[in-house]
DNA sequence: TACGATTATAGCAAATATGCTATAATATTT
DNA sequence: AAATATTATAGCATATTTGCTATAATCGTA
């Protein structure tokens, strides 16, 4: 089923470039997805769906990201 | 219905700071909520949502409303 | 007090986020 | 190349987010 976005608060460049910049971050911090997963309430897949731009984040979620990373949550908006 | 949050991923002490956070900005930024929402593509209702910590934004929501106060992301993640 | 402005609450429908499980694809190491 | 580790994808069920509309409550001020 193709679905046109008629939805506007879904911001395909946002999503991008946070997916990019935490997937950027995560890495330079030399963590593995699965590894984050294990350290927080955040599935394998989750992380996965995130990093790879399929979906927009919500607050508890990043923050949840930043406390496993040991990063301030605001380092996660920081692109 | 009464429902335990039996969910992981939505947590009380975060939604709560960030609504905190957030409804401090925008008073001290002069703006009405209906201004905002005017402003953005955020309806009224949602943001008296958030600032009410009745809900968990999603990120795309939270950069809209950053735009919308002329302010950086990361500064409604400073708490 | 009364009035206008601002904020809060409620209910509905539709789209989305999330965890789970399994599997596939890719990258890294041996 | 083969084995292992890491990342990506898929589908399902459930809870949540969001916009919309209407209404109520609160606040500020004349």
């Amino acid at each position: 089923m193709i679905q046109l976005s008629l939805v506007k608060f879904r911001d395909k460049n946002t999503i991008e470039q946070f997916a990019n910049h935490f997937k950027k971050t995560r890495i330079s911090l030399s963590i593995t997805q699965e590894q984050l997963s294990n350290k927080t309430d955040i599935s394998l897949s989750q992380i996965a769906r995130i990093e790879t731009a399929r979906l927009n984040p919500t607050l508890c979620t990043i923050v949840e990201l930043a406390k496993g990373l040991n990063i301030h949550p605001k380092e996660l908006l920081n692109f």
